[in-house]
DNA sequence: CCCTTTCCGTACGCCAGCGTATGGAACGCA
DNA sequence: TGCGTTCCATACGCTGGCGTACGGAAAGGG
């Protein structure tokens, strides 16, 4: 590895903090993981918590920001919108196991605020989709709350405890409709 | 405190295991907090590893084998086992909060093993609660595991982030009436 | 080619946890 | 009261992380 920059730092400190959690964004480990030494970090960065605020600002920006980028620039439906979001959330949290470890140890000053953050834009973002869709704004806040909190969990499971979570795609795809059921239910369901 | 038995060493893991995670199970500062020293400690224990696994047994004997016993013990109709299930679960994450800090950092392989007892004791126990209500075993597996999804992630955010939640008593209830929706609903429902 | 700026390696001190050794206190029983 | 067993306190070495100091290598412009 030739000369690093502070973006290779961040870079892997974002890989770690996904598959480790935030005590494993440390200066030693990652310096071995890159091939180098602490004087490279403490030329870049001030302070091992300076690194991870970078990284968790990064994240948000990555797991959140970008993919509502995308799925406006997709299609306009917002029916289209909320099963696109679905299914690109439910894939990545497959493809890349392990995607919120950080979840844990929510202690940290820093970590809590950007799991904050995440979770009031995405939740915001998915009561608009609903209410777009038609269902009035206490529905559609209460929905997407449910529907973010069996997304986290899922999550949770597939990252834990893998083993109890439905294997086949068929499978799979029988949970999604349940999901999808769930969130775009017309409202006279609900008592 | 006076002279400390191997139990109440096991107490003290498993309340800073539910409010800290399971880093915080650490010697030291156990001993500081009971207001005794390590010397007490290596008496009653081989290793903090041997404490952390008795803590892990208490949890999932507590958190779990207790709460279906109870219920069992309660009534003999589904339906109204599940309802206590959920208000039972529900309240007891509002009213110690960080009830699963430990879900965070699953790297440690016993907390692994702990959590996929758990889940699938738990999952499995409300899959059984829904074929008994008269729901395929499929539907039934496939919602039980939305269902947990939803009550992990639900207290994943109770934890992190309480913020975002509801905050009125009936905003609350209006949550939960929707699981519970989702969870009785008839099969006819999905596609 | 040289010198300045940029970058990295090494050594050091500090803190905090784990586990061990050992002496001694506190208890129980005769 | 005496004595053995049970329990706990202190001191020590070890590991591994953070942050600093400083020397030196690696560009790169003049």
């Amino acid at each position: 590895m030739a000369r690093l920059a502070a973006d290779d730092w961040i870079t892997a400190a974002v890989r770690v903090l996904l598959t480790d959690g935030p005590d494993a964004v440390a200066v030693q480990p990652l310096a071995r993981r890159l091939g180098t030494t602490k004087g490279s970090f403490y030329w870049h960065f001030a302070s091992r918590d300076d690194l991870l605020r970078a990284a968790l600002r990064r994240w948000l920006q990555l797991g959140t920001e970008d993919v509502i980028d995308t799925i406006e620039g997709a299609t306009e439906d917002p029916v289209e919108r909320a099963r696109l979001l679905i299914r690109m959330v439910t894939e990545h949290s497959l493809d890349n196991p392990g995607q919120l470890r950080l979840l844990a140890t929510a202690d940290h000053p820093d970590v809590r605020a950007a799991l904050e953050t995440a979770a009031r834009r995405r939740i915001g973002y998915v009561a608009r989709l609903l209410r777009a869709a038609g269902l009035p704004a206490a529905v559609a806040r209460r929905r997407a709350v449910l529907a973010y909190s069996a997304y986290l969990g899922h999550a949770q499971l597939a990252d834990t405890t893998p083993g109890v979570l439905p294997t086949g795609p068929a499978a799979r795809r029988a949970l999604l409709t349940a999901l999808t059921e769930l969130l775009f239910a017309s409202v006279d369901t609900e008592t």
